[in-house]
DNA sequence: TCAAAAGTGTTCGCTATACACCCATGG
DNA sequence: CCATGGGTGTATAGCGAACACTTTTGA
Protein backbone atom coordinates (compact mmCIF):
# COMPACT_ATOMS: atom_id res chain seq x y z
CA UNK A 1 0.00 0.00 0.00
CA UNK A 2 3.03 2.58 1.23
CA UNK A 3 4.33 2.22 -2.31
CA UNK A 4 1.08 3.70 -4.46
CA UNK A 5 2.04 6.66 -1.92
CA UNK A 6 4.69 8.33 -4.72
CA UNK A 7 4.25 11.47 -4.52
CA UNK A 8 6.24 12.83 -1.50
CA UNK A 9 6.15 16.87 -0.32
CA UNK A 10 8.71 18.53 2.02
CA UNK A 11 4.90 20.15 3.36
CA UNK A 12 1.69 19.03 2.93
CA UNK A 13 -0.52 19.67 0.28
CA UNK A 14 -4.42 20.27 -0.24
CA UNK A 15 -5.81 18.63 -3.30
CA UNK A 16 -7.45 20.50 -5.94
CA UNK A 17 -10.52 20.01 -8.12
CA UNK A 18 -12.87 21.83 -9.79
CA UNK A 19 -16.87 21.92 -9.93
CA UNK A 20 -19.02 22.93 -12.50
CA UNK A 21 -22.04 25.12 -12.11
CA UNK A 22 -24.01 24.18 -15.34
CA UNK A 23 -26.95 26.45 -16.27
CA UNK A 24 -29.76 25.78 -19.07
CA UNK A 25 -32.85 27.24 -19.58
CA UNK A 26 -36.23 25.10 -20.56
CA UNK A 27 -38.04 28.30 -22.23
CA UNK A 28 -39.35 29.11 -18.84
CA UNK A 29 -37.36 28.19 -15.76
CA UNK A 30 -33.67 27.81 -15.37
CA UNK A 31 -32.26 24.58 -14.75
CA UNK A 32 -28.97 23.27 -13.64
CA UNK A 33 -27.30 19.55 -14.07
CA UNK A 34 -26.81 17.85 -10.80
CA UNK A 35 -25.26 14.05 -10.70
CA UNK A 36 -25.82 11.42 -8.07
CA UNK A 37 -22.64 10.28 -6.24
CA UNK A 38 -22.60 6.88 -6.20
CA UNK A 39 -19.40 6.84 -3.58
CA UNK A 40 -19.10 7.71 0.04
CA UNK A 41 -19.27 10.38 1.79
CA UNK A 42 -22.72 11.78 0.74
CA UNK A 43 -23.55 8.29 -1.47
CA UNK A 44 -27.14 8.78 -3.00
CA UNK A 45 -26.80 12.54 -2.80
CA UNK A 46 -26.87 15.02 -5.23
CA UNK A 47 -23.89 17.31 -6.44
CA UNK A 48 -22.08 19.16 -8.40
CA UNK A 49 -20.15 17.39 -11.15
CA UNK A 50 -16.46 18.36 -10.75
CA UNK A 51 -13.34 16.19 -10.64
CA UNK A 52 -9.47 16.48 -9.71
CA UNK A 53 -7.58 18.71 -11.51
CA UNK A 54 -4.48 17.20 -13.64
CA UNK A 55 -1.39 18.22 -13.41
CA UNK A 56 -1.02 19.49 -17.00
CA UNK A 57 -4.08 21.21 -17.66
CA UNK A 58 -5.43 24.76 -16.03
CA UNK A 59 -8.72 24.74 -14.39
CA UNK A 60 -10.71 26.35 -16.94
CA UNK A 61 -9.44 23.30 -19.26
CA UNK A 62 -10.43 20.75 -16.12
CA UNK A 63 -13.94 22.18 -16.06
CA UNK A 64 -14.20 22.07 -19.51
CA UNK A 65 -13.52 18.49 -19.49
CA UNK A 66 -16.14 17.84 -16.81
CA UNK A 67 -18.64 19.73 -19.23
CA UNK A 68 -17.86 18.01 -22.08
CA UNK A 69 -18.26 14.50 -19.72
CA UNK A 70 -21.38 15.58 -18.84
CA UNK A 71 -23.12 17.41 -21.52
CA UNK A 72 -21.06 16.49 -24.45
CA UNK A 73 -20.39 20.27 -25.43
CA UNK A 74 -16.89 21.39 -26.01
CA UNK A 75 -17.40 25.12 -26.51
CA UNK A 76 -19.86 26.78 -24.46
CA UNK A 77 -19.71 29.90 -21.99
CA UNK A 78 -17.39 28.74 -18.78
CA UNK A 79 -16.33 31.66 -16.00
CA UNK A 80 -14.68 30.58 -12.51
CA UNK A 81 -16.30 32.63 -10.27
CA UNK A 82 -14.91 31.17 -6.42
CA UNK A 83 -12.78 29.14 -4.47
CA UNK A 84 -13.73 27.27 -1.69
CA UNK A 85 -11.25 26.47 0.47
CA UNK A 86 -13.02 25.70 3.85
CA UNK A 87 -10.62 23.34 5.46
CA UNK A 88 -13.25 20.83 6.51
CA UNK A 89 -15.53 21.20 3.71
CA UNK A 90 -14.70 17.53 2.56
CA UNK A 91 -14.59 15.02 5.15
CA UNK A 92 -11.69 13.00 3.67
CA UNK A 93 -9.01 15.52 3.80
CA UNK A 94 -8.35 18.84 2.30
CA UNK A 95 -9.60 19.88 -1.01
CA UNK A 96 -10.03 23.60 -2.20
CA UNK A 97 -12.61 23.52 -5.21
CA UNK A 98 -12.22 26.30 -8.15
CA UNK A 99 -15.92 26.39 -9.03
CA UNK A 100 -17.06 27.32 -12.25
CA UNK A 101 -20.25 27.87 -14.14
CA UNK A 102 -21.15 27.25 -17.33
CA UNK A 103 -24.41 28.37 -19.56
CA UNK A 104 -25.34 25.99 -22.40
CA UNK A 105 -27.88 25.84 -24.79
CA UNK A 106 -30.35 22.88 -23.65
CA UNK A 107 -31.37 21.52 -26.85
CA UNK A 108 -27.75 20.96 -27.87
CA UNK A 109 -26.86 19.21 -25.17
CA UNK A 110 -26.68 15.09 -25.40
CA UNK A 111 -26.81 12.67 -22.90
CA UNK A 112 -23.48 12.52 -20.64
CA UNK A 113 -20.75 9.64 -21.30
CA UNK A 114 -20.44 9.25 -17.50
CA UNK A 115 -21.54 6.69 -15.73
CA UNK A 116 -23.03 8.30 -13.37
CA UNK A 117 -26.83 9.77 -13.06
CA UNK A 118 -27.24 12.73 -14.02
CA UNK A 119 -30.50 15.67 -14.23
CA UNK A 120 -31.54 19.07 -14.88
CA UNK A 121 -33.22 20.65 -11.79
CA UNK A 122 -34.92 23.47 -11.79
CA UNK A 123 -33.16 26.41 -9.57
CA UNK A 124 -35.95 26.23 -6.45
CA UNK A 125 -36.39 22.29 -6.62
CA UNK A 126 -32.76 21.69 -6.06
CA UNK A 127 -32.20 19.41 -3.24
CA UNK A 128 -30.00 19.56 -0.17
CA UNK A 129 -26.57 18.65 -1.84
CA UNK A 130 -23.32 16.95 -0.98
CA UNK A 131 -20.22 18.84 0.48
CA UNK A 132 -20.65 22.70 0.10
CA UNK A 133 -21.90 22.73 -2.60
CA UNK A 134 -25.46 23.95 -1.83
CA UNK A 135 -22.86 27.05 -1.24
CA UNK A 136 -21.10 26.97 -4.54
CA UNK A 137 -24.57 26.63 -6.29
CA UNK A 138 -26.24 30.15 -4.45
CA UNK A 139 -22.87 31.86 -5.09
CA UNK A 140 -23.27 30.86 -8.92
CA UNK A 141 -26.67 32.42 -9.07
CA UNK A 142 -25.82 35.43 -7.28
CA UNK A 143 -22.71 36.02 -9.56
CA UNK A 144 -24.60 34.83 -12.93
CA UNK A 145 -27.44 37.63 -11.89
CA UNK A 146 -23.98 40.55 -11.05
CA UNK A 147 -22.32 39.22 -14.46
CA UNK A 148 -25.44 40.02 -16.84
CA UNK A 149 -25.49 43.98 -15.68
CA UNK A 150 -21.96 43.81 -17.80
CA UNK A 151 -22.45 41.12 -20.26
CA UNK A 152 -25.05 39.45 -22.65
CA UNK A 153 -24.93 36.63 -20.86
CA UNK A 154 -28.52 35.57 -21.45
CA UNK A 155 -28.01 34.74 -25.12
CA UNK A 156 -25.25 31.44 -24.30
CA UNK A 157 -28.65 30.10 -22.95
CA UNK A 158 -31.09 30.59 -25.98
CA UNK A 159 -30.97 28.58 -29.09
CA UNK A 160 -29.64 30.68 -32.14
CA UNK A 161 -33.09 32.16 -33.27
CA UNK A 162 -35.58 33.59 -30.45
CA UNK A 163 -38.29 35.57 -29.82
CA UNK A 164 -38.08 38.45 -27.63
CA UNK A 165 -40.53 37.12 -25.41
CA UNK A 166 -38.01 33.85 -24.50
CA UNK A 167 -35.43 36.49 -24.02
CA UNK A 168 -37.75 38.11 -21.27
CA UNK A 169 -38.61 35.02 -20.12
CA UNK A 170 -34.90 34.45 -19.71
CA UNK A 171 -34.08 37.42 -17.82
CA UNK A 172 -36.87 37.02 -15.60
CA UNK A 173 -36.12 33.95 -14.68
CA UNK A 174 -32.37 34.86 -13.84
CA UNK A 175 -32.96 37.71 -12.11
CA UNK A 176 -36.59 36.89 -10.70
CA UNK A 177 -38.44 40.16 -11.53
CA UNK A 178 -41.16 41.06 -13.97
CA UNK A 179 -40.80 42.91 -16.78
CA UNK A 180 -43.44 45.18 -18.90
CA UNK A 181 -43.57 43.00 -22.33
CA UNK A 182 -43.66 45.98 -24.57
CA UNK A 183 -41.04 48.07 -22.67
CA UNK A 184 -38.67 44.97 -22.71
CA UNK A 185 -39.30 44.63 -26.34
CA UNK A 186 -38.39 48.30 -27.12
CA UNK A 187 -35.62 48.49 -25.25
CA UNK A 188 -34.08 45.35 -26.76
CA UNK A 189 -34.51 46.63 -30.21
CA UNK A 190 -33.05 49.70 -29.11
CA UNK A 191 -29.61 48.11 -27.98
CA UNK A 192 -29.59 47.10 -31.43
CA UNK A 193 -27.80 43.94 -29.80
CA UNK A 194 -30.84 41.51 -31.72
CA UNK A 195 -30.80 40.83 -35.68
CA UNK A 196 -34.16 40.18 -36.95
CA UNK A 197 -34.06 36.89 -38.83
CA UNK A 198 -37.80 36.71 -40.98
CA UNK A 199 -38.44 40.44 -42.19
CA UNK A 200 -41.55 39.23 -43.59
CA UNK A 201 -44.25 37.84 -41.18
CA UNK A 202 -47.24 36.78 -42.25
CA UNK A 203 -48.80 36.72 -39.23
CA UNK A 204 -49.16 39.42 -37.08
CA UNK A 205 -49.33 36.90 -34.51
CA UNK A 206 -45.95 34.71 -35.32
CA UNK A 207 -43.40 36.77 -33.33
CA UNK A 208 -40.20 37.46 -35.26
CA UNK A 209 -37.20 35.13 -34.53
CA UNK A 210 -33.83 37.44 -33.69
CA UNK A 211 -30.15 36.01 -33.76
CA UNK A 212 -27.43 37.20 -31.17
CA UNK A 213 -25.46 40.25 -32.91
CA UNK A 214 -22.12 40.02 -31.99
CA UNK A 215 -20.33 42.38 -33.49
CA UNK A 216 -22.55 45.14 -32.36
CA UNK A 217 -21.95 43.73 -28.91
CA UNK A 218 -18.21 43.95 -29.21
CA UNK A 219 -18.77 47.17 -30.69
CA UNK A 220 -20.28 48.65 -27.64
CA UNK A 221 -17.95 46.91 -25.63
CA UNK A 222 -14.86 48.74 -26.87
CA UNK A 223 -16.97 52.35 -25.72
CA UNK A 224 -17.98 50.63 -22.30
CA UNK A 225 -21.93 50.26 -22.31
CA UNK A 226 -23.52 48.79 -19.40
CA UNK A 227 -27.02 47.03 -19.66
CA UNK A 228 -29.47 48.52 -17.18
CA UNK A 229 -31.83 46.04 -15.89
CA UNK B 1 17.11 14.81 2.42
CA UNK B 2 14.61 12.07 1.13
CA UNK B 3 13.38 11.67 4.70
CA UNK B 4 12.13 15.47 4.85
CA UNK B 5 9.63 14.28 1.95
CA UNK B 6 7.13 13.06 4.46
CA UNK B 7 3.60 13.91 3.13
CA UNK B 8 2.85 11.60 0.85
CA UNK B 9 -0.16 10.95 -2.19
CA UNK B 10 -1.27 8.37 -4.67
CA UNK B 11 -1.80 11.48 -7.19
CA UNK B 12 0.38 14.86 -7.50
CA UNK B 13 -1.06 17.68 -5.69
CA UNK B 14 -0.38 21.08 -6.74
CA UNK B 15 0.93 23.69 -4.46
CA UNK B 16 -1.55 26.17 -2.69
CA UNK B 17 -0.75 29.95 -2.38
CA UNK B 18 -2.23 33.22 -1.44
CA UNK B 19 -1.49 36.88 -3.22
CA UNK B 20 -3.02 39.79 -2.06
CA UNK B 21 -3.04 42.98 -4.25
CA UNK B 22 -3.25 45.67 -1.53
CA UNK B 23 -4.75 48.37 -2.86
CA UNK B 24 -4.31 52.49 -0.94
CA UNK B 25 -5.39 55.88 -2.30
CA UNK B 26 -2.82 58.56 -1.23
CA UNK B 27 -5.72 61.39 -2.04
CA UNK B 28 -5.18 61.93 -5.49
CA UNK B 29 -3.72 58.67 -7.09
CA UNK B 30 -4.76 55.19 -6.62
CA UNK B 31 -1.47 52.43 -5.31
CA UNK B 32 -0.36 49.34 -4.84
CA UNK B 33 1.99 47.42 -2.50
CA UNK B 34 4.47 45.67 -3.75
CA UNK B 35 7.19 43.15 -2.27
CA UNK B 36 10.73 42.69 -3.30
CA UNK B 37 11.67 39.21 -4.08
CA UNK B 38 14.78 37.87 -2.05
CA UNK B 39 15.19 34.59 -3.64
CA UNK B 40 14.98 32.85 -6.87
CA UNK B 41 12.86 32.63 -9.08
CA UNK B 42 12.60 36.38 -10.17
CA UNK B 43 15.23 37.41 -7.40
CA UNK B 44 15.02 41.29 -6.92
CA UNK B 45 11.87 41.88 -9.02
CA UNK B 46 8.70 43.14 -7.43
CA UNK B 47 5.68 40.75 -6.94
CA UNK B 48 2.88 40.72 -5.04
CA UNK B 49 2.35 39.54 -1.17
CA UNK B 50 2.00 35.86 -0.97
CA UNK B 51 2.51 33.03 0.67
CA UNK B 52 1.20 29.31 1.01
CA UNK B 53 -1.75 28.36 2.26
CA UNK B 54 -1.84 26.76 5.86
CA UNK B 55 -3.65 23.51 6.04
CA UNK B 56 -5.24 24.84 8.49
CA UNK B 57 -6.72 28.06 7.43
CA UNK B 58 -9.34 29.05 4.98
CA UNK B 59 -7.68 31.13 2.07
CA UNK B 60 -9.16 34.18 3.23
CA UNK B 61 -7.72 33.99 6.54
CA UNK B 62 -4.21 32.73 4.55
CA UNK B 63 -4.73 36.35 2.54
CA UNK B 64 -5.35 37.92 5.94
CA UNK B 65 -2.53 36.68 7.49
CA UNK B 66 -0.52 38.45 4.43
CA UNK B 67 -2.13 41.30 4.52
CA UNK B 68 -1.49 41.20 8.63
CA UNK B 69 1.99 40.83 7.78
CA UNK B 70 2.45 43.48 5.33
CA UNK B 71 0.61 46.07 6.82
CA UNK B 72 0.19 45.83 10.38
CA UNK B 73 -3.75 45.93 9.50
CA UNK B 74 -5.83 42.93 10.97
CA UNK B 75 -9.27 44.10 9.72
CA UNK B 76 -9.85 45.41 6.20
CA UNK B 77 -12.35 44.97 3.49
CA UNK B 78 -10.45 41.45 1.65
CA UNK B 79 -12.42 40.15 -1.56
CA UNK B 80 -11.26 36.85 -3.79
CA UNK B 81 -11.33 37.40 -7.45
CA UNK B 82 -9.63 35.21 -8.91
CA UNK B 83 -7.57 31.60 -9.07
CA UNK B 84 -4.69 31.49 -11.12
CA UNK B 85 -3.90 28.04 -12.46
CA UNK B 86 -2.04 28.20 -15.34
CA UNK B 87 0.59 24.89 -15.24
CA UNK B 88 3.50 27.02 -15.96
CA UNK B 89 3.00 29.77 -13.87
CA UNK B 90 5.72 28.88 -11.25
CA UNK B 91 9.15 27.51 -12.82
CA UNK B 92 9.50 25.51 -10.16
CA UNK B 93 6.51 23.68 -9.90
CA UNK B 94 3.12 23.47 -10.13
CA UNK B 95 1.25 26.05 -8.00
CA UNK B 96 -2.21 27.25 -7.68
CA UNK B 97 -2.72 31.35 -6.14
CA UNK B 98 -6.31 32.29 -5.07
CA UNK B 99 -5.85 35.66 -5.18
CA UNK B 100 -7.10 38.47 -3.64
CA UNK B 101 -7.76 41.88 -3.05
CA UNK B 102 -7.26 44.48 -0.37
CA UNK B 103 -8.45 47.57 0.38
CA UNK B 104 -7.11 49.63 3.33
CA UNK B 105 -7.04 52.97 4.50
CA UNK B 106 -2.98 54.35 3.31
CA UNK B 107 -2.84 56.17 6.75
CA UNK B 108 -3.47 53.44 8.98
CA UNK B 109 -0.60 51.07 7.47
CA UNK B 110 2.22 50.68 9.98
CA UNK B 111 5.00 48.91 8.57
CA UNK B 112 5.33 45.71 7.85
CA UNK B 113 7.42 43.35 10.37
CA UNK B 114 7.89 41.48 7.00
CA UNK B 115 11.88 41.64 6.39
CA UNK B 116 10.97 41.81 2.56
CA UNK B 117 11.39 45.60 1.19
CA UNK B 118 7.71 46.73 0.56
CA UNK B 119 7.11 49.66 -1.46
CA UNK B 120 3.79 51.45 -2.76
CA UNK B 121 3.35 51.56 -6.22
CA UNK B 122 1.22 54.55 -8.04
CA UNK B 123 -0.83 51.82 -10.72
CA UNK B 124 0.62 53.33 -13.64
CA UNK B 125 4.11 53.15 -12.31
CA UNK B 126 4.01 49.08 -11.61
CA UNK B 127 7.39 47.93 -12.89
CA UNK B 128 7.59 44.36 -14.73
CA UNK B 129 6.34 41.83 -12.26
CA UNK B 130 7.34 38.13 -11.41
CA UNK B 131 5.50 35.37 -12.44
CA UNK B 132 2.02 36.02 -13.74
CA UNK B 133 1.52 38.83 -11.30
CA UNK B 134 1.25 41.61 -13.58
CA UNK B 135 -1.93 39.68 -14.77
CA UNK B 136 -3.12 39.34 -11.66
CA UNK B 137 -2.67 43.10 -10.77
CA UNK B 138 -4.41 43.60 -14.29
CA UNK B 139 -7.55 41.44 -13.19
CA UNK B 140 -7.65 43.20 -9.65
CA UNK B 141 -7.93 46.35 -11.26
CA UNK B 142 -10.87 45.47 -13.85
CA UNK B 143 -12.66 43.68 -10.78
CA UNK B 144 -12.29 46.44 -8.46
CA UNK B 145 -13.79 48.66 -11.08
CA UNK B 146 -16.75 46.55 -11.37
CA UNK B 147 -17.09 46.03 -7.54
CA UNK B 148 -17.13 49.44 -7.17
CA UNK B 149 -20.66 49.35 -8.92
CA UNK B 150 -22.43 47.05 -6.69
CA UNK B 151 -20.65 47.93 -3.47
CA UNK B 152 -19.47 51.53 -2.37
CA UNK B 153 -16.16 50.05 -1.81
CA UNK B 154 -14.39 53.45 -2.28
CA UNK B 155 -15.11 54.29 1.41
CA UNK B 156 -12.77 51.59 2.53
CA UNK B 157 -9.72 53.52 0.74
CA UNK B 158 -10.77 56.98 2.69
CA UNK B 159 -9.92 58.06 6.11
CA UNK B 160 -12.63 57.99 8.50
CA UNK B 161 -13.90 61.57 7.66
CA UNK B 162 -13.57 63.31 4.40
CA UNK B 163 -14.12 65.52 1.59
CA UNK B 164 -16.69 65.25 -1.37
CA UNK B 165 -13.86 66.29 -3.44
CA UNK B 166 -11.65 63.56 -2.24
CA UNK B 167 -13.87 60.92 -2.60
CA UNK B 168 -14.12 62.39 -6.41
CA UNK B 169 -10.84 61.88 -6.44
CA UNK B 170 -10.73 58.67 -5.28
CA UNK B 171 -13.98 57.61 -7.86
CA UNK B 172 -12.01 59.04 -10.48
CA UNK B 173 -8.86 57.17 -9.68
CA UNK B 174 -10.33 53.76 -9.86
CA UNK B 175 -12.47 54.33 -12.46
CA UNK B 176 -10.33 56.53 -14.98
CA UNK B 177 -13.04 58.99 -15.63
CA UNK B 178 -13.44 62.73 -14.60
CA UNK B 179 -16.80 64.05 -13.26
CA UNK B 180 -18.53 67.38 -12.99
CA UNK B 181 -17.53 68.64 -8.78
CA UNK B 182 -21.49 70.13 -8.87
CA UNK B 183 -22.81 67.23 -10.23
CA UNK B 184 -20.87 64.59 -8.23
CA UNK B 185 -21.60 66.28 -5.17
CA UNK B 186 -25.16 66.44 -5.52
CA UNK B 187 -25.25 63.05 -6.59
CA UNK B 188 -23.41 61.86 -3.73
CA UNK B 189 -25.46 64.08 -0.90
CA UNK B 190 -28.73 62.79 -2.43
CA UNK B 191 -27.77 59.04 -1.93
CA UNK B 192 -27.82 59.95 1.23
CA UNK B 193 -25.01 57.60 2.10
CA UNK B 194 -22.90 60.53 3.98
CA UNK B 195 -23.75 61.80 6.98
CA UNK B 196 -21.93 65.59 7.26
CA UNK B 197 -19.50 65.47 10.55
CA UNK B 198 -19.16 69.61 10.99
CA UNK B 199 -22.54 70.82 10.75
CA UNK B 200 -21.23 74.89 11.21
CA UNK B 201 -18.82 75.90 8.65
CA UNK B 202 -17.03 78.70 9.78
CA UNK B 203 -15.48 78.91 6.40
CA UNK B 204 -17.62 79.12 2.86
CA UNK B 205 -14.26 78.30 1.65
CA UNK B 206 -13.36 74.90 4.25
CA UNK B 207 -15.47 72.11 2.87
CA UNK B 208 -17.47 70.19 5.04
CA UNK B 209 -16.32 66.67 6.32
CA UNK B 210 -18.17 63.73 5.85
CA UNK B 211 -18.75 59.97 7.17
CA UNK B 212 -19.62 57.09 5.18
CA UNK B 213 -23.31 55.82 6.71
CA UNK B 214 -23.39 52.65 6.81
CA UNK B 215 -27.02 51.79 8.21
CA UNK B 216 -28.23 53.57 5.44
CA UNK B 217 -25.95 52.06 3.19
CA UNK B 218 -27.56 48.23 4.57
CA UNK B 219 -31.19 49.85 4.18
CA UNK B 220 -30.78 50.28 0.60
CA UNK B 221 -28.28 47.10 -0.23
CA UNK B 222 -31.76 45.66 1.19
CA UNK B 223 -33.94 47.32 -1.90
CA UNK B 224 -31.63 46.32 -4.32
CA UNK B 225 -30.08 49.65 -5.35
CA UNK B 226 -27.14 49.91 -7.83
CA UNK B 227 -24.63 52.86 -7.47
CA UNK B 228 -24.97 54.62 -11.28
CA UNK B 229 -21.39 55.87 -12.49
C1' DT C 1 -67.11 35.96 -30.90
C1' DC C 2 -63.69 37.04 -28.05
C1' DA C 3 -59.52 36.39 -25.55
C1' DA C 4 -54.71 36.21 -26.27
C1' DA C 5 -50.44 37.32 -28.64
C1' DA C 6 -47.36 40.64 -30.75
C1' DG C 7 -45.94 44.88 -32.65
C1' DT C 8 -46.38 50.08 -32.18
C1' DG C 9 -47.43 54.78 -29.71
C1' DT C 10 -47.88 58.16 -26.04
C1' DT C 11 -47.27 60.27 -21.67
C1' DC C 12 -44.99 61.30 -17.39
C1' DG C 13 -41.49 61.70 -14.14
C1' DC C 14 -36.91 61.09 -12.77
C1' DT C 15 -32.13 61.89 -13.24
C1' DA C 16 -27.82 62.62 -15.59
C1' DT C 17 -25.63 66.40 -17.60
C1' DA C 18 -24.22 71.00 -18.58
C1' DC C 19 -23.54 75.17 -16.84
C1' DA C 20 -24.64 79.76 -13.94
C1' DC C 21 -24.22 81.91 -9.48
C1' DC C 22 -22.91 83.21 -4.82
C1' DC C 23 -19.80 83.70 -1.05
C1' DA C 24 -15.60 83.59 1.61
C1' DT C 25 -10.71 83.22 1.63
C1' DG C 26 -5.93 84.22 0.67
C1' DG C 27 -2.20 85.76 -2.16
C1' DC D 1 -8.77 92.95 -5.79
C1' DC D 2 -9.37 89.03 -7.97
C1' DA D 3 -8.50 84.15 -8.70
C1' DT D 4 -9.71 79.99 -6.36
C1' DG D 5 -12.37 76.77 -3.85
C1' DG D 6 -16.76 75.14 -2.35
C1' DG D 7 -21.74 75.04 -1.70
C1' DT D 8 -26.29 75.85 -4.20
C1' DG D 9 -29.57 76.55 -8.20
C1' DT D 10 -31.57 75.76 -12.88
C1' DA D 11 -32.63 74.16 -17.54
C1' DT D 12 -32.64 70.45 -20.90
C1' DA D 13 -32.38 65.96 -22.89
C1' DG D 14 -32.96 61.17 -22.56
C1' DC D 15 -34.67 57.16 -20.81
C1' DG D 16 -37.43 54.01 -18.02
C1' DA D 17 -42.01 52.92 -16.31
C1' DA D 18 -46.91 52.84 -17.01
C1' DC D 19 -50.38 52.15 -20.03
C1' DA D 20 -53.50 52.65 -24.70
C1' DC D 21 -54.18 50.86 -29.30
C1' DT D 22 -54.18 47.79 -33.37
C1' DT D 23 -54.17 43.54 -35.90
C1' DT D 24 -54.40 38.69 -36.34
C1' DT D 25 -55.17 34.17 -34.86
C1' DG D 26 -57.45 30.20 -32.88
C1' DA D 27 -60.44 28.16 -29.53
Amino acid sequence: MEDKLIYRYEYPHPSVTTDCVIFGFDGSRLKVLLVERGVEPFKGKWALPGGFLRMDESAEQGARRELQEETGLAAAYIKQFHTFTEPQRDPRERVVTIAYYALVKLQEVKGGDDAARAEWFALDEVPALAFDHDQILRMATQELRRQIHFEPVGFELLPEEFTVKELQLLYEAILDVRFDRRNFYKKMLHLELLTQVNTDHANRNQPYLFRFNEEKYNELKQKGFRLEF
